[in-house]
DNA sequence: GTCTATATTGTGATAGAC
DNA sequence: GTCTATCACAATATAGAC
């Protein structure tokens, strides 16, 4: 674990990115793997190749990056998730989106994760901020299964904001356990998760011939 | 949120409760609400109503609290759940399970919410104790996957471990934004979340005429 | 932009009286 | 079983040279 944070940060050390741009990302990874109230400016300033201090000369305060994290996931997120919904959508847009969302969390996983998760140990000002940014992505989705359910393509014996919250817990929990490089690859990861949404975990024929449509 | 755990805390202190007994409970409040490596001994001898050092002669360090309520999470719902589970399945008893599950960890909220969010701050030798456990409890659930697949009762496009991964997905992010006493009590939530996992979230209509059977 | 050295605070944990 | 007092150390952050 300590291996593949430290050779990571070696790859971008050698390519010579500039150390002002390589605390993000290096941030994101060690947040993600030990929690950001458990991680310390002396183990990033280690993974940074650098002295403590320094880092002091990129960032006022530790819980900055977090903040910056945060940002960077729900603007990223935002945008993706955005670009692939039309105006009306279909059950195809749905299958689009939610493979769109998966392929962002598990693409730039540790990011996403960080916002996730840690999102508690932000000042009172950024979680205030932060979790507006939440709030709109959430809405975001929110919408989109509201206006299904109108079209007749989503059930509508609960409230959208449930099926809403069912089907981030159904994608988010996959930062646990997804890791690239597995047996099942992130596409493959979207298609089973939009397929298990959309059709459920059933047998076919015990739901009727239209299965799989 | 600072009131609704000292108020928890003075109701089990008025009530006489041992503070032997009354520290994973609180611990497990605090830690779900702060998460374990920022909640300090101080907060917890506070909720308690005693000194710091007090706390040591119950304790002997703040990880062994972590690790006695993991232990206590996994040993719960693995009973529990294992109880729900008859030696041949039916798609009743899989609904039976899900919401077994459901209404365990939002029963238990605070334990499994600090088991399954910050078991990282255990030490080696625990970890490794933890999830052996875990793996148990995602083998009981695999194991009752790959039952029903070969029954046809669940789709056998995707391995059980998937399927089973899935289903975790699905019904453990509800940590994260479920409250009791809110407009979806945790009986509506649990069938909510096998009618998604079992049956999808499209209409009906476009699955064909045996839906809700 | 990075360094050495240090300030300051907060942490988990202990000693020993009552 | 709880207390007061304290230890040893690790944390974030700063000062000022190069």
């Amino acid at each position: 674990m300590n291996d593949a944070l430290s050779s990571e940060a070696d790859v971008s050390s050698a390519a010579g990115i500039p150390t002002s741009e390589r605390i993000l990302s290096t941030s994101a990874a060690l947040f993600r793997e030990k929690g950001y109230a458990s991680s310390t400016t002396r183990e990033l300033a280690e993974l940074l190749g650098i002295r403590k201090a320094s880092l002091y000369h990129h960032i006022e305060t530790k819980e900055e990056i977090l903040y910056q994290i945060c940002i960077a996931s729900l603007t990223r997120i935002i945008d993706e998730i955005s670009k692939s919904i039309p105006a009306v959508v279909s059950q195809d847009d749905l299958r689009t989106m939610i493979r769109s969302h998966v392929a962002e969390i598990v693409g730039t996983r540790d990011f996403h994760a960080v916002m996730l998760t840690e999102m508690r140990g932000l000042t009172p000002d950024h979680l205030v901020e932060v979790v507006a940014l939440r709030d709109r992505y959430e809405e975001l989705i929110r919408d989109v299964v509201s206006q299904s359910q109108a079209l007749g393509i989503l059930r509508d014996d609960f409230a959208a904001k449930y099926l809403m919250l069912c089907l981030l817990n159904l994608l988010n929990w996959t930062i646990f356990w997804f890791k690239p490089g597995g047996d099942l690859d992130a596409e493959e990861l979207g298609d089973l998760l939009a397929s298990v949404f959309l059709e459920g975990a059933s047998q076919m024929s015990t739901l009727g011939p239209e299965r799989g449509l």
